[in-house]
RNA sequence: GUGAGAGUAGCUCAGCUGGUUAGAGCACUGGAUUGUGGAUCCAGGGGUCGCGGGUUCGAAUCCCGUCUUUCACCCCA
């Protein structure tokens, strides 16, 4: 009886792990350079964190489970509330700002699509505890960056991928300025979020039925058509007639923040993101391919009440979550998936009956640190080598009667074809020296 | 969850409006080649034509169901 893969999972084969490895060893690496400290949680959680805070339609997009003593679990869809929860647990003795990073393997269990799956790898950075409202701008330029420092690392320019920028703060202190009801303010994000799928009459038709007043929709047209920040600037100014101009400022610091870091050009102020019905708070953000034919790449922004939801302190964060699949369609795409080959120091060839002989050497070899690897088949020399190549050794150890009986080895060089006979105790020998 | 397209060897696909024993390239295994690799040539293994049912003398081909997958919705924490 044969059993398929479930649905919406994949099969890592040696190939496929090599890119899955060499995608994360990049997060990784990316991450502790910009100074995050690596960490993780369980795989499930109790149902109830993930419905706390997005409800319980969210209860039919994951997979959860009953235990044996009846426990509600679910598997992890998201690792922020994880994050939220270890972070609340020891928050007076951590000390801040609290950098950290971690690649989870998430499930949900949405339908699949292309760059969708339902079991995936995510990088989240967040930092948590910057408090001061100058240097929580910088905490967000900081997770920007980080994300750029990311992409731009593996090959992709300011020509293929851009930062789209926003703030939920500034777009509901604007929609107050026009009177906007507060319980139209929820509504009006779904329709300005779908602003880049429908043509422009569909929109300003959609955003009738929310809001009547005509001159009130030409007005959040006005908004969601700037794209610089001067615009901005003068929409905000005439708008706004009291304290909320501090919003505003918070995203014109941002964007100087990352001109400051050298990646003005990946970064551009974008009003139609509005990142769903999530936590956000104030500065949000998604990175997009510009051909605009995949889905986001990443979204990240701040989620100041986020801990405090959790039961903890009111302590502000900002963060940043990228999923492999598309991450990994759009650098297929670009010809930048270069996952690097397996290495492999030495092949130990033999001619005859000899084997025990390769296997001495190859073992010595490995013990010395060595990567060495010996064909199970012992055919003749030819394939032995041809087994060699396709296995990429960078050189080649070639042992026979004639050798054994001179105490020699023949060593060959894979990229340039040159061989040299050698006493074994000698070669051993500069090599220990090598390594040293 | 809704709607549409696709499913033939490990992979990419051919197989005409139903008609003998379902093919090719790549990959894999072996040989040419028992002391010298990436090439070439030759040979071989590998298929319940996604699965189940129906129509028919006869189904990879037509019909229905189902699963998987792709795309568009819903959603996207």
């Amino acid at each position: 009886m044969k059993i398929p893969p479930v649905k919406g999972t994949r099969d890592f084969y040696p190939q496929d792990m090599a890119v899955r490895n060499w995608i994360i060893d990049g997060w990784k690496k990316v991450s502790v350079r910009n100074g995050f400290e690596e960490y993780d949680g369980p795989i499930f959680e109790y149902l109830k964190m993930f419905q706390l805070k997005s409800g319980d339609e969210i209860v039919e997009q994951l997979f959860s489970l009953k235990d044996r003593g009846g426990r509600d679990l679910a598997i992890r869809p998201e690792i922020t509330p994880t994050l939220a929860r270890m972070v609340n647990q020891k928050i007076n003795s951590l000390p801040r700002p609290i950098k950290w990073f971690s690649v989870p393997r998430l499930c949900r269990a949405e339908r699949p699509q292309r760059g969708r799956l339902r079991e995936f790898f995510q990088w989240n950075i967040d930092i948590i505890g910057v408090e001061d409202g100058l240097k929580k701008n910088l905490a967000d330029a900081e997770v920007i960056f980080t994300t750029v420092d990311y992409l731009r690392k593996v090959g992709l320019t300011d020509k293929d991928i851009k930062v789209k920028i926003s703030s939920r703060e500034v777009l509901a202190n604007y929609l107050r300025s026009l009177d906007v009801p507060e319980d139209k303010l929820e509504p009006i994000y779904v329709v300005l979020d779908k602003k880049n799928k429908l043509p422009s009459e569909t929109f300003e038709q959609m955003l009738g039925e929310q809001v009547p007043d005509n001159k009130i929709v030409n007005k959040i047209v006005d908004f969601m058509s700037v794209d610089s920040i001067p615009q901005l600037e003068e929409l905000v100014k005439i708008k706004s007639e009291s304290g909320e101009y501090s919003a505003y400022l918070d995203i014109k610091m941002v964007l100087d923040n990352l001109t400051m870091m050298g990646i003005k050009d990946f970064c551009v102020y974008d009003p139609s993101i509005v990142r769903g019905l999530a936590y956000y708070t104030g500065i949000v953000f998604e990175v997009h391919d510009t051909a605009g034919e995949l889905r986001a790449i990443c979204g990240g922004g701040r989620y100041d009440n986020l801990l405090r939801d959790f039961g903890g302190p009111a302590i502000p964060a900002t963060g940043m979550g990228m999923g492999d699949c598309v991450l990994e369609i759009l650098l297929r795409e670009k010809g930048l998936l270069k996952p690097e080959p397996r290495e492999l120091d030495y092949f130990v060839a033999c001619i005859g009956f000899i084997g025990e002989e390769a296997w001495r050497i190859v073992a010595k070899l490995r013990s010395m640190g060595y990567s060495a690897a010996f064909s199970y088949k012992a055919g003749n020399l030819s394939k032995q080598l041809k087994e060699a190549s396709a296995q990429k050794a960078e050189k080649c150890i070639i042992i026979g009667q004639e050798e054994i009986e001179e105490g020699k080895i023949k060593v060959k060089d894979m990229a340039t074809g040159q061989q040299k006979k050698i006493d074994e105790d000698k070669f051993f020998e500069e090599l220990k020296s090598e390594s040293k």
